[in-house]
This record gives C-alpha cells, structure tokens and sequence, in this order.
DNA sequence: CGGAGTGTTAGTCG
DNA sequence: CCGACTAACACTCC
C-alpha cells in the first residue's frame, strides 16, 4: 500500500506515543512475516524501550533501547494500529474493509507494551515485514535505496546520474526503481509525470535536460504536498484523531481514467506501464 | 464463476 | 549489468 508520504504519516503519529514505551512481549502469529534471523528478533524485544521511530523508503524502523533496530515494510496492505490500553485506534496503512478493530484475523505480529498498549501489525495479502537488525547494520541494509527525496540528499544532479543506467526503460520504471530515488511508488509516479508533462511510457534516453529538471521539481512538490494532506486514504480509514489522508482529493492523475484532464481538458487514459496500471493525459504529457 | 486488477519488491532468466 | 517478468497472497470487481 503505502508510499513514501504515507508511511511519514504513520511514523509521525507513532513517534508521538511509542517512544519511553516498555515492551512487556511481542506475539508472532505468522513466523514467515518474520524476517532475517529470529535470534536477532528476539534480543532486539527482550526488556527493551522504544527509542525512536524513523523511516528510509517506504520502511519504517523501530529504534530500541537494545541496540537493535526493527524494520517494518507495509507492501500493498500491511497497517499498522497502535491502541491505547482503553483507547481509540492510531492507525496507519491499507484500511480493511470492514474491519475496524484490532486484533483481527489478520493480525499477524503484536507488541504489547507495559502500559496497557498494544502496536498491531495486519497485513491481509502478507507480503509486509517485520525485521530486526543490530542498529549497526541498518546502513548496510540501506545501501541499496537511492536518496530520500524530500532532503537536501536527493540533487538534480543525482537524478541525473541515476537515469544514466537506467536509459532503455521507461521514465515510469526508472522512478518506481527505489535505487533511483526512495520511497515513490504508483501513485506518486504518475503524479509526478502528470505534473511534469511527462508521458509515463517515454524512454529515458528520450528526455531532455529540461524534462529531467522539471521531473526532480515535480517530484519534490508533489510528495511534499502529499506529506502535508497525510497521504492518500481510500476507503474509511481513520486514524486515532479521526482524521485521514486527503490526497486522494487532491489528486492528478493516479486512478482518474475517463476523467477530463484539468490542464487540456482531454480524458486520462488508462494504460499499463512498467506492468503497473497507468493513468495519463495523452494529449498534455508527451 | 473465472480472470483481471490491487498503494510492493526480491528473485530469476535471458 | 540491464530489463522484463513472476511469485509471494487475499480479496474485490466485472
């Protein structure tokens, strides 16, 4: 499901209630969610308090005071539900439908917390993960990812750069590529080529020195806007203030085939790139 | 009911 | 190394 703005929604409302938090256990229902070594996982939680909550990618990672870190990754339908010991639901990824309390059938790993509280990992196709690591080797887990694109680590120059090995696909195949840039997934990709004019399908050896330019603006403004609307919620999700994602309000392209494009007023059309569902103007992105 | 499609990505094969 | 394709899985929609 989610993508870079709204996994940064759920590290932000997580990071504002799990660290100083105390793990009292943590209960696995489905082993193979579980990733990398099981010793590891183990340490990571025994007697352990949350100290941070970061994000690389559409990763979330779980700062421990063990030394260790945990790596959370939501796929297509992962979610994350903290709950108060008598509390409403913070919430964060793929709403279910349906399904509006935690734990449920899909509830597959749980961290339950001295105090009452309880983080709730569901994930109804299971492809999500939980991963621990000692806080050494998260670097080394990281290489692969390319810049974050919201810092000052994500340069024009950079993308550039990235596009060069990446010249005989498509444009769309090259930013859905997390080692060109991290953290952008189909929503954001045909938002970004909306917004920078770009057919999603065109070969990057086909783009000039001005399309790369306007693509790196692109990019940044749309996953900033993206950021600051919470992300994009389908469906009735909610998060623990009752509030949700307004993207999907706001929109460019993702998912508005047969709608007029509001630049040319011509109808987006939807199409398959990259082997991903694809939604462009054909008349104002060439 | 069958088949396609779904906000992801690691792995395989040519 | 690059690029295209597939599998992992469950569910919804047509």
């Amino acid at each position: 499901m989610p993508e870079l703005p709204e996994v940064e929604t759920i590290r932000r409302d997580l990071a504002r209630v799990l660290p100083g938090l105390h793990v009292k256990r943590v209960v696995v229902r489905k082993p193979k969610l579980v990733q990398g070594s099981r010793a590891n996982f183990t340490k990571a939680f025994k007697r352990a308090r949350v100290v941070g909550v970061e994000r690389r990618a559409k990763q979330l990672i779980l700062l421990l005071s063990t030394g260790y870190a945990v790596l959370v990754h939501l796929k297509m339908t992962g979610q994350l539900v903290w709950k108060a010991k008598q509390g409403k639901l913070t919430v964060g990824g793929h709403p279910i439908a349906g399904v509006h309390d935690v734990p449920n059938k899909y509830t597959y790993v749980t961290a339950e917390f001295s105090n009452g509280s309880a983080l709730y990992f569901n994930d109804v196709r299971q492809f999500g993960y939980w991963k621990a690591m000692p806080l050494a080797e998260l670097e080394k887990h990281h290489a692969h990812l390319g810049p974050e694109p919201l810092t000052k680590d994500f340069t024009l120059a950079g993308l550039r750069a990235a596009l060069v090995r990446r010249k005989r696909t498509s444009i769309k195949a090259a930013l859905l590529d997390q080692t060109v840039v991290a953290g952008i997934g189909n929503i954001y990709a045909d938002d970004s080529l909306f917004a920078a004019r770009i057919k999603p399908a065109k070969k990057v050896s086909q783009l000039t020195q001005a399309d790369v330019a306007i693509l790196y603006s692109s990019i940044r403004k749309v996953l900033a806007k993206a950021v600051k609307a919470r992300g994009t919620s389908f469906n009735s999700y909610r998060d623990g203030l009752g509030r949700k994602g307004t993207y999907w309000e706001q929109r460019l392209a993702y998912g508005r085939a047969g709608e007029p494009c509001p630049r040319c007023g011509t109808l987006f059309k939807k199409t398959v790139v990259a082997q991903r569902g694809t939604t462009y103007c054909p008349k104002c992105q060439k």
